[in-house]
DNA sequence: GATCATCCTGCCAG
DNA sequence: ACTGGCAGGATGA
């Protein structure tokens, strides 16, 4: 079980530049994949568990049906064998909808880089940098979450979640793994109070009345809001409408039907609408993107001081007319660009409490990082930190950074 | 239409 | 050991 069986693996040719699983996976808009420390990728869809994995040429991936997973509590004979389990094996196709593979990314970047400066100055060191094709519940919920808090504890409601509401999937190298539960599954009495008790917050009401909502709409109301373009795996495609700088028609009423969920306001409705409902268009303005609009696009002074909803319509509309069709796919560049900033930020903090971490980066041969850090004392108990070639500074180096800080506060209490 | 307090929790800095 | 501030927002007044 523990080591990897390689003979599983198969490959898709795609390059670091195309999509980079390691910062895709973990900027923000996905919050259930797991990474093992074999730097394998899982998660559970559609009735199967994936991992991937990738080097400069190749995505890896594997697929693994519940029926090899799972140790029968159900007697085999009891449940006839599904489409899934004796059908061709449709998980390249799953897989290649799933991380939305089919749009050039280099000309796309190319293109963005050549209607804008400042895009062309930030995004070089972030390449790779694809919008998911997630399931819209999925992402109605993981969103909802996203109020007043971060990834690392919004992947680990969404974890609860599941583990509590989902259907179980299988086990991988021990770990269970759950897919997300459907709105019905949510929507019956008791689960704000459980959701309470998982430490979900206000939230929990907010999961708990859009489940019931959802769940008293037609059935398929949800994906009725996709761009038609981006249809379900397996779904027909249709004409999404004429652009507009504010938009498509069918993105804008998406976004007003998303709105009358409870906990959904104007930057979770785009949130779902690009990465759960396939409109490319939408522009969700956190506070990140806030201030990114304010540092440099002239923002936040005049008509437009503060973030009102006008305000927020002006920025999305800025950046539409700017970027184009698939100006929410170049401002999620710019916000994992932001992400990273943040995390210098926080080191260049520190200096002022005058530590200093010596920080390493190489190429690791997965198109990663590998980051080793150490500790030095100078003069008079003086720690400084300093980070060499930046630019490779992600959030892995931010964890990094953050074990070691614990490390020395447990070794300070000692 | 714009502003503001409030909401849960986890984490950190003072 | 305590406490105020804050984090990728939404809601109601």
């Amino acid at each position: 079980m523990g080591a990897l069986n390689l003979a599983e693996w198969q490959k898709l040719p795609i390059t670091l530049t195309e999509l980079c699983i390691n910062t895709t996976l973990r900027c923000g808009q996905s919050f259930r994949w797991r990474k093992a420390d074999t730097g394998v990728w899982s998660l559970a869809l559609q009735n199967r568990i994936i991992s991937l994995h990738q080097d400069p040429q190749y995505l890896y991936y594997r697929s693994i049906p519940p029926s090899t997973l799972l140790s029968p509590p159900t007697p085999p004979a009891s449940h006839p064998p599904s489409v899934l389990e004796d059908g061709p094996d449709d998980t390249l196709e799953l897989l290649k909808h799933y991380l939305n593979v089919e749009p050039d990314l280099s000309k796309l970047y190319a293109q963005w880089s050549a209607s804008d400066a400042n895009f062309a100055r930030r995004a070089p060191d972030f390449t790779g940098i694809r919008i998911l094709r997630q399931p819209a519940w999925e992402a109605l919920v993981g969103f909802i979450c996203s109020s007043n808090n971060n990834i690392s504890r919004i992947s680990q409601m969404i974890h609860k979640l599941c583990s509590n509401y989902g259907p179980l999937l299988g086990y991988l190298e021990e770990v269970a793994y759950h897919d997300i539960p459907e709105p019905r599954a949510l929507a019956g009495p008791g689960v704000e109070g459980k959701l309470r008790e998982l430490g979900f917050g206000y939230r929990a009401r907010y999961i708990a009345e859009t489940a019931r909502m959802v769940a008293e709409k037609p059935e398929g109301w949800l994906d009725s809001l996709r761009n038609p373009e981006a249809p379900v795996f397996g779904g027909k495609m249709g004409s999404a409408g004429k652009w507009s700088p504010s938009g498509r028609e069918g993105y804008r009423e998406a976004h007003e039907e998303l709105l009358t969920l409870q906990g959904v306001g104007p930057k979770v409705a785009d949130c779902v609408c690009l990465m759960g409902l396939g409109w490319g268009e939408a522009v969700p303005v956190d506070t990140h993107v806030w201030q990114i609009a304010q540092r440099d696009y002239k923002f936040g002074k005049g008509k437009h001081a503060s973030l009102t909803k006008a305000t927020y319509d002006a920025v999305g509309d800025k950046f539409r007319s700017l970027w184009g069709q698939e100006a929410g796919w170049a401002h999620s560049v710019l916000f994992t660009a932001d992400l990273r900033a943040f995390s210098e930020r926080l080191v260049a903090k520190k200096e002022e409490v005058k530590e200093e971490v010596v920080v390493k980066t190489e190429d690791h041969a997965e198109g990663g990082a590998e980051i080793v850090a150490e500790v030095v004392e100078r003069k008079v108990k003086v720690v400084k930190r300093e980070i060499k070639r930046e630019a490779e500074v992600d959030e892995a180096t931010l964890v990094l950074l953050e074990e070691s800080k614990r490390r020395s506060k447990r070794r300070r209490q000692a």
